[in-house]
DNA sequence: GAAAGCTGTCTGATAAATAAGTCAAGAGGC
DNA sequence: GCCTCTTGACTTATTTATCAGACAGCTTTC
């Protein structure tokens, strides 16, 4: 699990260097290497360090001064979202930032052998498909396929879906979500969830897979939704407790629960006091 | 955010490919498009089109026969570990797979800005920083950098750390780690991390920067640790809960708690009943 | 003001990726 | 057997990435 078909030379200095900004590694206002310091650091030519370098002024990572030299730049880049994973049906603020969905795609068709078995439906059984990005203030943030077994999916249609939340939609059917189970990871971004988040293919990407139950233990959604780590972030807290006499980790939510929006790039970590905000559970 | 000194086209189409085989579009057993109908379907040659699958098929995800066609490789990939979430200080499992730490890196330093800030240290305050990579079976799955105030580290040597786990250290050293906070996240992989963890550099790595806190509210440890999705996956199941009047998710341990192996690839949902297994706390 | 170092902008040469096409050999349907 | 479609292995041309320089203009330091 490691060929790829190599990334360029240009391309591997220009994620080194944006990963030493956006680390913290070089500060905001920190001056970089000359370039031909880095042209001779990584054994390439200064052609090759100055295309690196133009991507990443193009991001505005840095700012770049004739006779002076190239500097990180300030601050530039928004702040992404930060969604509490204990609550974990994201939560999104509305903190004045207007959130809206897209639908992509919708139909019904037959599930890929992966979603059937998660959803335990019957060989032949087709699940509603669909494919919605979702935007605050017009910046997509997520992407989001969700299958639903036909026979429940039935129950609202294509412009309810891209109106209102699937889990609402979901209730109101009937059926109640009683339990879900969710895995995390990432993967590169392929060439439709780039073109919907608006990324680069080949960016990384955070992937969650979440299947949710009814109370019968019937698959009742299946959900693959990527999320531009830029812009969104999950987060947890966790509190030491003493249970069954040793010690271990329970998640606690947060003082000021919901999301918020996060003071510090992409750590997020300390908190600010924000005045309690309306959440409406999503995807 | 989104330039990036382009992907080549052959590494798009090997990308594109590879998410569509491992996301279960095409099954295992499935036949590709032949080469040509790839090249014409994409807009790219043929030469272009076998780069792309020579890198699948030395990934061996595809299985090439001349006359007959392409098709995806049956099964081939170990399975992730997967560490569930809501024992959050990831577990390990030791059902037969032993994981071992190598110490790549320790040092006494000037801590980055967003670290200091997030330990809460004084301006010239340093850390001991270590970087370590965790193995299971000699396969190499996270990448490990910790940061922990200096007048903390001093209680334990090179060697220890290399032997045992962070927060036994600590713990060890009258310090009692009472809350944490942490951040999921994923980014492209670096020289460094993708020389420790045998990736490409531009992999998909799984982000998690945590700091944890004692019971002075003081911070004791900061850790960034990047994941090899395909061999490590974070799970939580949740379950759904009334409180305060209105429903809402919480998290619930596994009911064969600890970390296992999944029984399918990258969708480790549905749960194998396993053997109690003994679990240690890891970073 | 002079010197040193930096970015910006060229040049010409080399290496690699890609395109477009040809031909051979295996596999499968008829 | 025969036809068709497939992968495998070539060739030649074009485009792109990269290298190794040179030079001008700007900024800072001394």
């Amino acid at each position: 699990m490691h060929s790829g078909v190599g990334t360029s030379k240009s391309r591997m200095l220009y994620l080194l260097l944006r990963e030493r900004i956006d680390s913290g590694v070089w500060a905001p206002g920190a001056r970089l290497p000359s370039e031909p310091v880095l042209a001779q650091e990584h054994g390439i030519s200064r052609v090759t360090v100055r295309r690196a370098l133009d991507a990443l002024e193009e991001d505005s990572l840095i700012r770049r001064h004739a006779g002076a030299g190239t500097f990180v730049a300030e601050s530039g880049k928004p702040k992404p979202i930060v969604a509490d994973f204990a609550n974990l049906l994201a939560h999104i603020v509305d903190m004045g930032n207007a959130t809206s969905v897209k639908l992509l795609s919708f139909s019904y068709e037959i599930p890929s052998q992966d979603v059937a078995t998660e959803l335990g439906l019957q060989p032949a059984e087709r699940v509603q498909h669909s494919v919605r990005v979702r935007l605050t203030d017009g910046q997509p943030f997520s992407y989001l396929v969700t299958d639903v077994p036909e026979s429940i999916g039935v129950n609202w249609s294509e412009a309810e879906l891209a109106a209102r939340p699937l889990l609402a939609l979901l209730e109101r059917s009937g059926v109640t979500a009683e339990r879900a189970t969710q895995s995390v990871s990432a993967v590169l971004a392929g060439p439709d969830a780039a073109a919907a988040l608006q990324v680069d293919v080949g960016s990384a990407l955070l992937e969650i897979r979440r299947t949710v139950y009814d109370s019968a233990n019937r698959g009742i959604e299946h959900l693959h939704a990527l999320y531009r780590p830029d812009r969104y972030i999950f987060q947890m807290d966790m509190k030491r407790t003493t249970r069954d006499g040793n010690r271990r980790w329970t998640p606690v939510e947060h003082p000021d629960r919901g999301a918020q929006r996060s003071p510090r790039n992409t750590r997020p970590h300390h908190r600010l006091s924000t005045p309690s905000t309306r959440v409406v559970s999503h995807d």
